[in-house]
DNA sequence: TATAATTGTTAGATAAGCCTAACAAGAAAA
DNA sequence: TTTTCTTGTTAGGCTTATCTAACAATTATA
């Protein structure tokens, strides 16, 4: 059982290395900037990792995760958003409230608490703030930027976020049925005008291509590959 | 703010006192069973509480909570039942799981998130093992133990538990609309046959006499008193 | 390449929360 | 009332996670 600290080592070192990007290392100083921790305190806990296996580290190198820390870590990346997601759903926090209480809750010790929640949600895809959330394998879904109205007739998508956040377009959303993490199904597109014609929540609905411009979904059947890849131990 | 720790004593302390019954204070060893921890370790951390005020204690006597330190604990286990009760009610937990994971949940610290879990569960007076929750202000209604034959026409109150645990009576009970902390008003009883009328979400249903003596209820018009009483500051 | 700047490490200290072992106070019993 | 038992306290240690200050290795620069 791994103490809020260590996890909370183990999600910066996910953080800096697979997420954001380019490096798939980090620096012992880097590290313990990210955390608001001086680099002396990182320096033993790196040291304290690599005797549990989370962590390879080497004295004046850089350190990433082994496998089995990567894979605490997107437990723990998981829970997170999870708690986020059901805090602005469920709870009606706003998105830029969600995070605080988060780093709390996910350090909370139950796989069978994660696996409820994330039913009772119905399994979302995304947080509020529109980032992946990893399922019980750790996979995830990395969105293709792609807007409603580039959608393939048949698929089945997910909505992640709005191009546009002006109140009226917002209202038109809302009274479509839309919001974030809705499941979207393209039925038809019109010939004659280019109107969509589209299923949430089991309800109809037609929509223009200025509106279905603005909506960012993810489609479920046209990307599979994950952020944060878990190979095979 | 308190360590986790720290909240724990006050629970103790809580437990230990008023809650139990009899006595209004706890010993040093007494705590220290409670907490499973060694007495040695509690009088440190009972000197610390008495510095923070949050807790009576003289050497060699006897500790009670004080004003403030009561409320913090009240506060305590409102969120633990609260968390219980959305542990048992949401997330399909039963109700020997959900102890485990409310300990954990207790501390999470953020005023708005009881707030609004205790509104998502529909302000709760009870939790699933039947314990009262006490409300934002400390307050809790104590159970009377009447059946739902007892209660008064006109009254409205909240069911607790049953007597019978038959898988018939409780098919029953379920086809009625009723389960734990379901609100139920009494609106008529028919001299004829004794049939009691009530009111679940409003439905009506008529159940007999037979039924209504199996249903453990609460009436809320009838009781005040708390179980921790917060006397005024 | 020699020096300067950056980055990483070690040693020693502190605070919280726990322990054991020895001792002191108070209560009960002889 | 003296002895014994129970209860409570103190002193000194341990671990985790943090710090500062001094030092070492690596990298960049002149």
């Amino acid at each position: 059982m791994l103490s809020f600290t260590e996890e909370n080592y183990l999600k910066a070192l996910l953080h800096l290395t697979s997420e954001n990007g380019d490096k798939d290392d980090a620096g012992t100083n880097e590290i313990a900037a990210h955390l608001n921790i001086k680099p002396a305190t990182a320096n033993d806990m790196l040291k304290k990792l690599k005797e549990k296996r989370l962590v390879d580290y080497e004295r004046y190198g850089r350190s990433s995760l082994t496998i089995s820390g990567r894979k605490l870590a997107i437990e723990v990346v998981r829970k997170h958003r999870l708690w986020e997601t059901f805090l602005y759903e469920k709870l009606e926090f706003t998105w830029d409230e969600v995070h605080e209480v988060a780093e709390q809750l996910e350090h909370i010790q139950s796989a069978k608490l994660v696996d409820k929640l994330d039913k009772f949600l119905n399994y979302p895809a995304f947080d509020p703030h529109g980032d992946m959330i990893p399922n019980a394998n750790g996979e995830m879904k990395v969105p293709l930027n792609k807007t409603l109205n580039e959608e393939v007739i048949g698929h089945t998508c997910t909505m992640v976020a709005v191009k546009d956040n002006s109140a009226s377009f917002l209202q038109y959303v809302d009274k479509v049925g839309l919001s974030i993490n809705k499941k979207i199904k393209i039925l038809s597109r019109h010939p004659y005008d280019e109107m969509i014609e589209i299923e949430v929540n089991g309800r109809k609905a037609s929509v223009s291509p200025k509106f279905a411009e603005n909506i960012v979904v993810v489609c479920e059947n046209c990307s599979k590959k994950s952020k944060f890849p878990l190979r095979d131990v």
